[in-house]
DNA sequence: ACACCAATAT
DNA sequence: CATATTGGTG
């Protein structure tokens, strides 16, 4: 058990096997990581959730913190060299594929000369940059992954950035959270109040969370600078409490229109990354900003 | 620039 | 309904 995966550098090509590399697939062969392997109309037809997209920092971004994970030096992109592995998760799924039979779906073509003047924003893939994301879902794991990390944090130091970074969500932006957290807190507001007991049915999500009160603060109030300051020497590497019961989300009460997915749309990330996408949107007019 | 909150929009 | 977005304040 004392094995030492020894990661041989080959990253300097002395001595290739050149041999091996006939009939492999050159650079410029391969289908980027940073485009998905199946065009948005063919997914959308069948309805496979589409592929997130990333752009060419996100794949560096989890290659290095994969390679620095591996070889546990300090990547550098992250702040907190502490990779959080995010496969600590109990759960799975069950892969259930919808046996809808007959489906006769019609594949139309998109015209080109449907836009008289209408500045039709083209999908420049290029510039996959600002997209509009599909809204986020809080499912059961994540929000458990957000409660677990505002529970660590404290309530001092739970704001907004500090729990996106820690969360370490792919995807995930700031304002996702603080959305989140506000809600959150007007739950644990609202909810004290019965002591505990009875919790509504509303509030699904978090009916289930421990409602940890955690008030220990560790670092006092030295956060007047900027950027770095924290992880002076404090002992919080955490990558994370992994803490208690074996529960599901008990996530009923709700008689009106069935829950989430029942199969797909919101892929695990608990053991890869990938998030949502909603509905085929023909066209959204997207407005910048 | 960020956090917080209420209201509002999707 | 759950999120997103916005506007105002500190």
């Amino acid at each position: 058990m004392g094995e030492e995966a020894k990661i041989t550098d080959y990253s300097r090509d002395s001595e290739r096997v050149t041999e091996w590399e006939i009939g492999l697939p050159t650079d410029g062969d391969i289908t980027p990581l940073s485009q998905p392997l199946i065009p948005p109309e063919l997914a959308s037809a069948f309805s496979i959730s589409p592929e997130t997209y990333r752009t060419l920092l996100e794949v560096n971004r989890a290659s290095n913190d994969t390679i620095s994970a591996i070889r546990g030096g300090s990547g550098g992109s992250q702040a907190f060299s502490t990779v959080v592995e995010p496969d600590e998760e109990e759960e799975e799924e069950a892969d259930r594929e919808n046996g809808s039979g007959t489906e006769s779906r019609k594949l139309r073509r998109l015209d080109s000369a449907e836009d008289a003047d209408s500045v039709m924003l083209n999908n420049d893939d290029s510039s996959a940059r600002a997209l509009k994301r599909p809204r986020l879902v809080w499912t059961p794991q994540l929000h458990k992954r957000f409660v677990d990390v505002v529970a660590h944090l404290g309530i001092q130091n739970a704001v907004p950035k500090t729990i996106m970074q820690l969360m370490n969500v792919e995807g995930l932006t700031r304002e996702n959270v603080a959305s989140h957290l506000q809600k959150y807190r007007l739950y644990l507001k609202r909810m004290q109040g019965f002591s505990d007991n009875v919790p509504s049915s509303t509030d699904q999500l978090f009916a289930s969370t421990p409602v940890l009160q955690s008030l220990q603060d560790s670092s006092a109030g030295g956060c007047g600078g900027g950027s770095a300051g924290r992880s002076s020497h404090a002992q919080i590497p955490m990558p994370y409490p992994q803490p208690p019961p074996p529960h599901m989300m008990a996530m009923f009460g709700m008689p009106h229109h069935g829950f989430n997915n029942g199969g797909f749309q919101q892929r695990d990330w608990s053991s890869g990354f990938t998030y949502p996408q909603a509905h085929t949107h023909g066209l959204t007019p997207s407005g910048d900003k």
